[in-house]
DNA sequence: GCAATTCGTTGATCCAGATCAAGATTGCCT
DNA sequence: AGGCAATCTTGATCTGGATCAACGAATTGC
């Protein structure tokens, strides 16, 4: 497991965990890490999988035709994901942009409560909170502009992953420009030159690559009608994850 | 509970319903039955809602500042759907396009199987169903043409609500113009022309208002990159839901 | 049966964002 | 330090679908 630069498309460093073996979703649990970029691909993994976001950022994304490329999903640490939550036969997959640990595991019919260590996780809630941003994708590339769009998904990652600094947020912009603007419906370009009126505005600065200020906040929600809503997401403070006395989660 | 013309926003004909109590959804069950056009205002839903269509068809959507509407989710008849499943602040509502039977109850914490008299509904895999969809949507608004959109949602209609007839499927379009077009983010114009496409290349044909029949299935699956996606989706075979020897279900 | 309203269609024109085409930065590797 | 590949930016031009406008057809209410 030393690839070169071109990151495969590989199983990752998949292996069963018996440290995790005690509630539905860690019954044959499997730790999965990531480096940024490694890709799963949906279609290769088991029937049934549920995967919990440790750390890291993942997006689940689709491929059509003609190089289309669509992000249906941002993953932040602490969500969870089954992949039969996904279509069939669209060869999606889920990639890390974020070096990135996971935990696999299978739904057990029926029972919707799960647990990482002793901390126990509501599959339900954590079922709605994807399905709330999931209908606020659908509202912002359906019916909003590309600026209205891009100022909520800041608000969104303000609040799921930022820091408070006078004025509004600083945090590490988890997507390329690539990936936000697959996740937007937006092209590259266009993105860019969003940001570029932004930053131009002195809404926001980027100090040094991937990493983003929020810095008039205020200016940033009323650009859009989706602010009330991405600023009512509820970031998931997941335990701690320390590694089990035996040490067998550390990868 | 005799309004006029201008259908109400009103919760409906709704009461609990004791003949229904027995598992989780069912416990302070309540039917609520909807006329065409009849809307819940998600908000004024109580907390943790879980609405389960018994039948008829429903949508969810939302409403933009300056009028842009945008249809996140169509409920079929099997279909469940949270309201933590939500944004919140946007005055989400959800909408009869049909007559329509829908269960309200409550998502008992963690516990994820219900039952309709005898029939369990496993409500994970419902939203499961609801993800796929949803994902589909996010695929078709972000990465379609406006064609491709409306031969994806033409086949996820088929496949849902179809019956099969030589070359094709003939279905009861269960959305006007203006709510398919708020669906597929499009404007009633520009998916009007696009019908009046497809009929003039004699692929589909609409004998009546609201029926369509799908004439040439394959020309039409092979105009969307989803075709597969969409023929996968799962129907819901819905017990038929006999009214109990009182008959206290029956509206 | 008639009027009002909703629903659907089609033509003409316009624009937000896509696409194409160069470059400029940044960070990584040796 | 220097080279290379990935990443980002910006300008010029093009286009799918929106918007505006007008009208015809089907329902609904009375």
């Amino acid at each position: 497991m030393t690839p070169g630069k071109k990151v495969p498309r590989s199983p990752g460093g998949a292996r069963p965990d018996a440290a995790l073996v005690s509630h539905p979703l860690q019954a044959h649990a499997t730790l999965i890490t990531l480096r940024r970029k490694q890709r799963l691909v949906l279609g290769d993994q088991p029937q049934g999988s549920i995967f919990m976001v440790q750390s890291g950022c993942l997006t689940v994304h689709c491929m059509l035709a003609g190089s289309r490329r669509q992000i249906v999903h941002i993953l932040y640490a602490g969500d969870v994901f089954a992949l039969d939550a996904v279509p069939y036969g669209l060869g999606m997959g889920m990639t890390a942009v974020a070096p990135s640990r996971i935990l696999r595991g299978r739904g057990a019919g029926g029972a919707m409560v799960a647990s990482i260590g002793e901390q126990t996780v509501d599959l339900a809630a954590a079922a709605a909170r994807l399905s709330v941003r999931s209908s606020l994708l659908a509202l912002m590339i359906g019916r909003c502009t590309g600026e209205e769009s891009l100022a909520t998904v800041l608000i969104e990652m303000a609040v799921l992953l930022g820091r408070p600094v006078p004025g509004g947020y600083t945090f590490e912009l988890p997507l390329r420009r690539d990936d936000l603007a697959d996740y937007l419906a937006l092209n590259r370009d266009t993105l860019s030159r969003l940001l570029s009126r932004l930053r131009a505005r002195d809404i926001i600065s980027m100090p040094k690559r991937g990493w983003l200020i929020i810095k008039n906040f205020d200016a940033l929600a009323a650009m859009t009608p989706l602010a009330e809503a991405a600023r009512s997401l509820t970031p998931i403070t997941l335990p701690a994850v320390h590694a089990p006395a035996d040490g067998s989660i550390v990868s």
